[in-house]
RNA sequence: GGGUAGGUGGUGGAGUGGUCUAUCACAUCUGACUGUAAAUCAGACGACUUCGGUCUUCGGGGGUUCGAAUCCCUCCCUACCCA
């Protein structure tokens, strides 16, 4: 029995393998490609939504561990979703919280560990033990009341054993096939309708292994999803984008499901994937390094698109370096975004150096709108 | 005029005979960040360097000592108290 809604997504082949598509949700249909920027907690950190519409965010991604921590699933259910609780009526896609595995537990033995059963997590917060079985996973995404939800999965570092992967890749299946019986049940419970209920993810491991990889897609795509994500790690540990992995990957999906790179990424990876097939993206890069000081800038003004494989389409700049000291101009000129409209780069500098949170807002603003324009490129481009 | 306490690298502030170019914090400079333990983290921060070192630093000057930021003399300066 696979999951299946007619009309939920559509698509146009567009410039090669890249497509552009129509994805309905319970909040609105997205256009495809999106990006989708972390709101990890239920909050983009120092945006409001008005700051992240006028952005251009169509779309947001929520986590269920750090929500399940706090303010805690329950609570939101009883507030009446996630969406009324943050004052965001447009999509939302919560994770599942197996990412948390990788980068909590796989990273810091002490903060859990991970069996057949499911994810023991040992707060981040105050210690306290939490289990985030797969069922639990789908459950707690249900509380939420978010548009589309991951299968629990169990990430690996890419530079573990073939053996160690290959197991991630099977456990993430089981774990799916458990997400989805309790996804059935839930909805039968909560009286969802197929017009009503979210769309559920499942997820693609692998590692950097190709065969790996395909492996998984064929697991899963012959159980059934509405999408698949691309789970784990799409870079080396050297930063170095897995092209072919991602192709490989890409290859077995059925067209007629939305694609999501889990993650992804850099301006250039992003690029990337869309020419792979990829259709929807999230990553903390925007937001958290707009945080840290470092914006996102086009090279060419107008954008042109030529060079948009290769990657030079856009540079970077640490706004705190002493050379913007006395920059009057803007981060970027043709931005239309808070920051380029009203303020020169000496001034966001110099919020940077007295520690305003203005300038994480004004800096995360800029690069939403950054990410936001180069969405819009990727879909005029390929028309 | 008398007394007391002090003067350490951009700042604050440790050190009180050798392991001191001198702990630490802040400031400064630079880098990293990819399904967010991240408004975080890392490196640099006297000069020169063939990167092995070399030279110059703890208010100024002089002295004791094999050796001084550390002990002594002297001068200068600062803060507070008393006249």
């Amino acid at each position: 029995m696979s999951l299946f809604r007619k009309n939920m997504f559509s698509y146009k082949q567009a410039k090669g393998k890249a497509r552009l598509g129509a994805l309905r949700t319970n909040h609105g249909t997205l256009q495809t490609p999106f990006f989708m920027p972390d709101a990890t907690r239920a909050s983009v950190r120092g945006v409001s939504g008005t700051d992240m519409q006028t952005s251009g965010v169509e779309a947001l991604v929520v986590n269920t561990y750090h929500l399940m921590l706090q303010p805690g699933s329950s609570y939101i259910r009883d507030v009446l979703g996630v969406h009324a609780f943050m004052g965001w009526d447009r999509p939302i896609l919560s994770d599942s919280g197996g990412y948390q595995v990788y980068s909590l537990i796989h990273k810091n033995p002490d903060l859990g560990r991970i069996t057949e059963k499911g994810a023991e997590f040992r707060s981040v917060l105050d210690g306290s033990k939490h289990t985030l079985t797969p069922e639990r996973a789908i459950e707690i995404q249900f509380d939420l009341g978010v548009d589309m939800m991951v299968c629990l999965d169990d990430p690996r570092p890419n530079d573990a054993s073939e053996k160690d992967l290959s197991d991630a890749v099977s456990r993430t299946f089981r774990f799916a096939e458990r997400c989805r019986k309790e996804y059935d049940r839930q909805l039968s419970i909560r009286g969802i309708e197929d017009e009503d209920r979210p769309l559920l993810f499942g997820v693609i491991q692998g590692g950097p292994i190709a065969d790996l990889r395909k492996e998984a897609v064929a697991g899963l795509t012959a159980f059934g999803f509405d999408g698949y994500g691309f789970g784990g790690r799409h870079i080396d540990s050297d930063g170095v984008f897995l092209e072919e992995v991602l192709k490989a990957a890409v290859e077995g999906i059925p067209p007629s499901a939305p694609r999501f790179g889990l993650g992804i990424g850099t301006p250039h990876d992003i690029v990337r994937c869309f020419e792979q097939g990829w259709d929807m993206f999230d990553c903390v890069i925007p937001t958290r390094e707009g945080r840290h000081g470092r914006l996102f800038v086009w090279n060419h003004e107008g954008v042109g698109g030529e060079n948009l494989a290769e990657g030079n389409f856009y540079a970077t700049l640490n706004i705190q370096n002493e050379r913007y000291k006395n920059d009057m101009t803007r981060v970027e000129e043709a931005c239309d975004c808070t920051l380029c409209a009203n303020h020169t780069r000496a001034y966001l500098r110099h919020l940077f150096r007295i520690g305003d949170p203005l300038a994480l807002r004004l800096a995360t603003i800029h690069n939403l709108r950054f990410y936001a324009r180069l969405i819009a490129v990727l879909r005029s481009m390929s028309e």
